[in-house]
DNA sequence: ATGCGGACCTGTTAGC
DNA sequence: TGCTAACAGGTCCGCA
């Protein structure tokens, strides 16, 4: 589900609720996620403050005194601030329970989503600290991407969604910004030329950014913390729209097969 | 080092 | 209507 826009809306939605407020309880139905929960983790955090909630990539993460709380939503998650009497449904995995009433609570029917623990620096966590930049950060530029894909033979489409390269670029985003920076999907990374990087550059920062503004895409299941839908959707120019017109140049949109990913694109508008 | 395919899960939809 | 297959927003791992 969830690419780095409908993270960053998520984290922007519960952190009122949850910043400076003191666990009291984390009730725990279901522990087989990606990896299991933690046998420690409502002991790690029961009666602790979170004191920071940062997003890293697509993941969250809650800090308290003595650790750090890993949280990803994998491709069905979702995180909903309740009211903490709420009765949970199918697949409400895990509740985090606040002094304050209310509770954040992690619902994920695929499971694909993770829970995990970490003490000291969470940058320094196998699962963090081979990651790539940011792409809304200073460091995410056309020099950067230019020396990272030479010789790489690799479709540009999968080297932009390698999370080693850079961060957050999803599925939906990766097929959105390359029509936006009119380069075509299969082209091999190694071949293209900085100045098209330093558009491509462009074009995943604006989609992103437009995509955080109307709270992210919501193609079946995506909410946010209250329980929105996000809008994006309606700004999608070729995801999902195989076969129908492109919005340029009105030929019908290309469906292909990618890193085993459906990838759209308009061959014509595309180079 | 790079690149590919399989794996982890459940739910929805398309096709017969 | 009912069954089956394919596909879905992510990403880790193991192999060539």
């Amino acid at each position: 589900m969830p690419e780095l826009p409908e993270i960053e809306t998520t984290r922007k939605g519960i952190a009122p609720y949850v910043v400076g407020k003191r666990v009291t309880d984390v009730i725990i139905r279901e522990r087989r996620l990606r990896w299991p929960i933690p046998a420690g983790l409502k002991r790690s955090l029961k009666n602790k403050a979170i004191r920071k909630l940062r997003r890293r990539a697509k993941y969250l993460l809650f800090y308290t005194d003595n650790g750090c709380l890993l949280l990803h939503l994998g491709m069905s998650g979702s995180l909903r601030i309740i009211d903490n009497k709420w009765p949970p449904a199918k697949h409400d995995h895990v509740d985090i329970v606040f002094a304050s009433g209310r509770a954040l609570r992690f619902h994920d029917p695929r499971r694909f989503g993770s829970m995990l623990w970490t003490k000291g620096d969470p940058m320094d966590h196998k699962l963090l600290n081979q990651l790539g930049p940011e792409p809304l950060s200073d460091a995410f530029v056309a020099d950067y991407l230019y020396a990272r894909s030479r010789k790489r033979t690799q479709a540009i489409k999968t080297f932009i969604i390698d999370s080693r390269i850079v961060v957050g670029v999803g599925n939906i985003y990766a097929s959105e910004s390359l029509f936006l920076a009119r380069i075509n999907p299969n082209r091999k990374a190694g071949t293209i030329s900085k100045a098209r990087y330093g558009t491509l550059i462009v074009a995943i920062k604006d989609v992103l950014n437009r995509a955080i503004e109307k709270g992210g895409t919501t193609l079946r299941d995506f909410i946010n913390s209250d329980g929105q839908p996000g809008y994006f959707k309606n700004e999608l120019q070729v995801y999902g729209r195989g076969g129908e017109p492109c919005n340029n140049c009105q030929r019908p949109i290309k469906v292909a097969r990618l890193g085993q990913r459906s990838t759209f694109y308009c061959a014509s508008c595309q180079t």
